[in-house]
DNA sequence: CCTTTGTGTGCGTGATACAGTTACACAAAT
DNA sequence: ATTTGTGTAACTGTATCACGCACACAAAGG
C-alpha cells in the first residue's frame, strides 16, 4: 500500500466537480465530502491545476472546476498529476559492484517494473473521470439531482436562528 | 513510489540463490551483496520462507535455498510475500456519508482499484526467478560460472596475513 | 473604496512505516 | 563443547503523510 491517498481523495474531488459541472466547488465544501482540511485539499488542487485537469476561480462565488470535459480526464492522468511516478522502489543505496548479481541487478529490474508499471498505466487509461461519475451514480441508484446535501449548503437554510 | 524497497531486495536475494542452485547462501553474503545488514535480508528471507518460496538450513555450512524451482518462482508471488497487498489507499478516515458521492465513493475506488491491481498482478505474473537470473546474465554479457566474486568469500582466499 | 469570500502557501505537529543496527537465544554440524 | 548461522526482539534515525493554523493575496460586489 502506497503511503498516500492523495489519488483517492483526487478522484473523490474530481467526481464532485464532475456531476457539478458548471458550478464552482470551494474546498471547504469538498474538504466536508472528503472529510479533511480545506488546506489538504487546496494542496491537491493545485496540482491538479498545475496539470491542466482543474482551474479555480477566486473570490466571492469561487471555487475549482474541470479545465476539460470529463471523458478526457483519464485516472492516468490524475494519478500522474498527485502522486509519485514509480509504483516499485529499488534498493536504497546501490548493490554491490564487485559482486556479479549486484552487479547486473539494476537495469534488470529497471527494465521489470517499467514493464509493470506500463501495464498499470494501460488500465488506469481505460477509465475517465465520466466512467467514475456514472460508476458513483450507478451506485447510488439514482441519478445526480444537483443537490450534493451538504448539510450547511453555505450558512444555514434551515436555521433560522 | 512505495516506501518499501523489500520487493527489490528480495529478487536480488532470490536471483543469487537461483544461480548458486544448490549452495547455501548466508544471510551475511547476501546482505554484502544488496549492501545492506545481515538482519534486513533475514526478515525478508523469514517471509519468503513463509511463502514457501525459500528454506534454510541452520548451523555450519548452512543459509539460505530456493524452495521450488526458478521457473515456477513468479514475480507475484514473491510481491505478496514481502509487500503489502494494495498499489492503491483509500481514505484515512471514510468519507462524508451524507453527501451524495461521499456516501458511494467508496464502492467505485475500490472496484477500480481491484482493477488495475489485477492488470499488474497479470504483468507480475508473467515473469519467473529464471526470466531474471537470464536476464542478469545477459546483462553481464557472459554465463555465471559460480562465482559470485564477493571481496572476502568467507575468511581471506587471497589475504594470506 | 472597502468588506467579504475564497484560494495559495508556509510552517509546525503527530503518526506511521521503513531501514538500519545491536544483541541474544536457539538450532545444527563437526 | 565449540563453532556457525538463523530467527527475532528492541531501539534509533529518517522520511513521508495528513492535519491544522495562519496569513497574504486576489476577485467580486456593495
Amino acid at each position: 500500500m502506497p503511503s498516500s491517498t492523495r489519488f483517492a481523495v483526487a478522484i473523490h474531488a474530481l467526481t464532485v466537480l464532475t456531476l457539478l459541472r458548471d458550478r464552482p466547488s470551494r474546498s471547504e465544501d469538498l474538504a466536508r465530502s472528503v472529510q479533511t482540511n480545506p488546506a489538504v485539499i487546496r494542496r491537491i488542487l493545485g496540482l491538479l491545476a498545475d496539470a491542466g485537469i482543474v482551474k479555480t476561480q477566486l473570490g466571492q462565488g469561487g471555487g475549482a472546476l474541470l479545465a476539460k470535459e470529463p471523458e478526457e480526464i483519464t485516472l492516468r492522468e490524475i494519478y500522474r498529476a498527485v502522486e509519485e511516478p514509480h509504483l516499485f522502489a529499488l534498493h536504497r543505496s546501490p548493490p554491490y559492484p564487485k559482486c556479479y548479481v549486484g552487479h547486473n541487478i539494476t537495469p534488470v529490474l529497471e527494465e521489470e517494473f517499467s514493464r509493470i508499471e506500463q501495464a498499470a498505466g494501460a488500465a488506469l487509461d481505460k477509465t475517465t473521470m465520466a466512467d467514475i461519475a456514472a460508476q458513483v451514480e450507478t451506485t447510488a441508484g439514482f441519478a445526480f439531482k444537483g443537490d450534493l446535501r451538504f448539510p450547511q449548503p453555505r450558512a444555514a437554510a434551515r436555521k433560522p436562528a
